[in-house]
DNA sequence: TTGACATGTAAACAAGCGTTTCATACAATT
DNA sequence: AATTGTATGAAACGCTTGTTTACATGTCAA
């Protein structure tokens, strides 16, 4: 009855259950859940077309493995990128996260930005997942970050705009890395670009969210009608 | 001989053919091209299994046929939005830019900003026509705009960071429309909000420009060959 | 050896897909 | 009245899909 293999199998790295992900996560990522048929995977990686039910119990639970194992290591490998500490100043704190929030949408190498871009355009089973990655992942560090840039005096409103501001800046290449690569862009051809645009991009924010700030200091109670200076 | 109709009867505007192309453009929009049947439209469209073959030749010709037009719509929308002319000051040019990119990428009675971004993420046969219409359509006076915010001395590669950088903010709409509508985000609930989201990004942007000009100036201390003006 | 169990293979399955065929109704033209 | 072309309707086609079934291995324990 559809037996499921003991956790012993598990340590099969060269087994089929392996290459099937692989397989897997390079056609999910290239043309969608949809598209990929099960017999383009099990082609792929050289095994049976039962293969996929005998180890995932089928189509849709193979996609969701890979799902959670390629959001899995993305998590821990931006996790092991640089963080600058709580007192460095405001520059490069974020500076190294946006580089860090570059590294996760933009890695060439990871098929994760094109899984989770398909994820949050089109959402299916792994929707839940892939937003709780993105969301949590990094969120917090970058609401304090941009809370302190804006300074004390900032309303709920205008933090909610600057995080927005700087975060679309990055994630705007999840989405878009697919046609960027397409029309020849080298934005992110190699790590060196990577870290010029994560430079460019904190430059642009620091000096959006210093507007910020003095924009909704001069509407705040005591000055309503002056948005000019 | 499924012979195409006249072009006479493309004022039909009760008959079938275009509550094909309503149904369509709906269910599209709603989950995409792969998981969207002939059977769904026709049934939504209250029409006949044929129909589709008979009109438009096909599935493929349906939709490229709806994605022509809600192309085209968006587009005459969108240029009818007043513009700042080239005289006024940078800051009423640049937002006027802005809320005509946002009233494009989030209109919520359009089914275009699902439809692009379905295109945008898994490209198909209408991949180059909404390419060609996001990206002619507005660009060059984005350019222009950022250009002249930045000064003369602005190298290449800075004024393609600021148009990006402006222009991401604004296309995060686009692909996160879906997910921001799910969590029960209000950013663009009504004309009012897109307004304040615009003069919002404006802000933000002109501080960010402000500080690109700056930066590079900082980082070539004069000017090289006959750029200087 | 015998049995049990994990895995690999091939064939078949039922369902759903887009498309095609054929028949028919209607309206305008000859 | 007969003919022609447009539009609709119902049924069937051929193909692909994910999944299931049945059977052949291999290995290890009893």
């Amino acid at each position: 009855m559809n037996a499921a293999p003991t956790s012993l199998n598990l340590a099969d790295t060269d087994g089929a259950r392996e290459r099937l992900m692989e397989a897997a996560a390079q056609l999910f990522a290239l043309r969608g859940f949809e598209v990929t048929t099960v017999r383009d995977i099990v082609t792929a990686a050289g095994t049976n077309l039962n293969a996929i039910n005998y180890y995932f119990g089928g189509k849709r639970g193979l996609y969701q493995a890979v799902m959670l194992r390629e959001l899995e290591r993305a998590r821990s490998f931006t996790a092991e990128l640089p963080h600058a500490a709580a007192h460095d100043p405001i520059e490069q704190r974020l500076e190294s996260m946006v580089l860090r929030l570059l590294t996760y949408f933009v890695s060439q190498h990871s098929r994760l930005p094109r899984l989770a871009a398909l994820e949050v355009v089109n959402p299916s089973v792994a929707f839940e997942d892939v937003k709780a990655s993105i969301q949590d992942d990094e969120s917090r560090e970058l609401q304090d970050i941009v809370t302190s840039a804006l300074g004390p005096r900032a309303s709920a409103d205008t933090i909610d705009d600057g995080i927005r501001s700087v975060y679309s800046q990055c994630i705007y290449f999840m989405f878009m890395g697919e046609t960027l690569q397409r029309s020849g862009s080298l934005v992110f051809a190699n790590a060196a670009a990577v870290r010029r645009l994560a430079t460019q991009i904190t430059t642009f924010s620091l000096g959006g969210l210093r507007a910020l700030a003095s924009a909704s200091a001069s509407l705040s109670p005591d000055s309503r009608n002056g948005v000019l200076r």
